[in-house]
DNA sequence: ACAAGTTTAGACTCCAAGTCTAAACCCGTC
DNA sequence: GACGGGTTTAGACTTGGAGTCTAAACTTGT
């Protein structure tokens, strides 16, 4: 895949609206052309084909979603604190791409399928989860679990699905509201504070 | 869509592991007439197209999960109590349809897309679990949230997607097993027992 | 001006989806 | 045991979108 030129990979976005919206089959090449106003012929010059127009545009969102993580873990506070931050870091990136982030968590399959995405949805949701739990153990901030790859997997799923439920019914989402709701649940649980049951 | 008798059903369990490994758009309707033994002319006959056999599937396994789920909540146990036993069901179900719950979940925007599929999932995931966090609070056995409907999505997300983790990866999933894990965060949270942070 | 890369329209090929036809089959009923 | 309704199936056919190819126009650096 040739190198996409910045003035082609902005209008593309209006790719991922289509996407998000229709799905990958429902969407001609023709349809993106049309929306983002690149001929067809020159979407086929850069790219192989749709599917790797979206492989481009979820590469892109998720390499930012990785960078903003790292920063955030990067922090010299707690484990625990420094794991709130990664949420909001991902919600931030998801309210901030909303369409992208609908096209990948709507077709995990499809994102599964391509290895270059696979590792990066692990790089940007899944290891910075998981280096913190282990950090959360040692510095004392969370508490051991016995299936932390589970652990991880309950937090991938909470703050994906979470968030898809204000992105598929287009409803903005805000990351600093949905961020304490989320880690309200997986930091504190459900049970109640006095504990006689 | 004619009714399709138990024989020609029985048979479309092939096509379910089809959608799920490569998609239902790298999925030809004369793959699933070779995997399930029913000739094209058949499928055509009694689905309108490829789409309407994974709803079908989807569909069987979504109502054999909200009846599984309805018996766990019948039960007379506190929310709490239920609450785990319809994760346990949900989980059970997931370990009975490897593939169709896999095609489900890795096709969120595909099933989103089709209203009948769509209410199937709020049935069997979403409503039983959002009337028990309520009754939770009544009953005392779990503690209110600030946001009881990202409450659901969350345990939702965490359900889903820590079976996730095992069916795409081939592993068989043990309900009993995963499910201690899955409650023991979003009951438990991850904060340690010395609440000192 | 020229070479090398880019952009684009438009014609073209190919493949899979889905339709249609008609023959064979099965099954209950008169 | 022939009839009529639904079922099953092969195979021919139509259609539409994906992706390829060509060649001309354009852009940019030398």
């Amino acid at each position: 895949m040739r190198h996409v030129p910045a003035q082609i990979a902005a209008r593309l976005t209006a790719a991922a609206e289509l996407f998000a919206d229709r799905g990958l089959e429902d969407t001609k090449v023709e349809d993106v052309a049309t929306a983002t106003g690149v001929p067809k012929a020159t979407l086929y010059y850069y790219f192989a084909g749709k599917e790797q127009i979206l492989a481009f545009l979820l590469q892109e969102t998720l390499q930012q979603m990785a960078d903003e993580v790292a920063i955030a873990i990067e922090s010299s506070d707690s484990a625990a604190v420094r794991l709130a931050e990664v949420v909001r870091a991902q919600l931030r990136v998801m309210a901030d791409q909303p369409a992208v982030c609908r096209a990948l968590i709507e077709n995990l399959g499809r994102a599964g399928r391509m290895p270059e995405i696979a590792n990066s949805v692990t790089e940007a949701y899944y290891s910075p989860v998981q280096q913190l739990l282990d950090e959360g153990v040692r510095d004392g901030s969370l508490r051991a679990t016995k299936d932390p790859a589970t652990t991880a997997m309950v937090l991938f799923g909470a703050v994906t699905m979470s968030a898809l439920a204000y992105l598929a019914t287009g409803r903005s989402l805000s990351p600093e509201d949905l961020s304490p709701s989320i880690l309200s649940v997986v930091l504190d649980g459900l049970r109640p504070a006095d504990s006689a049951n």
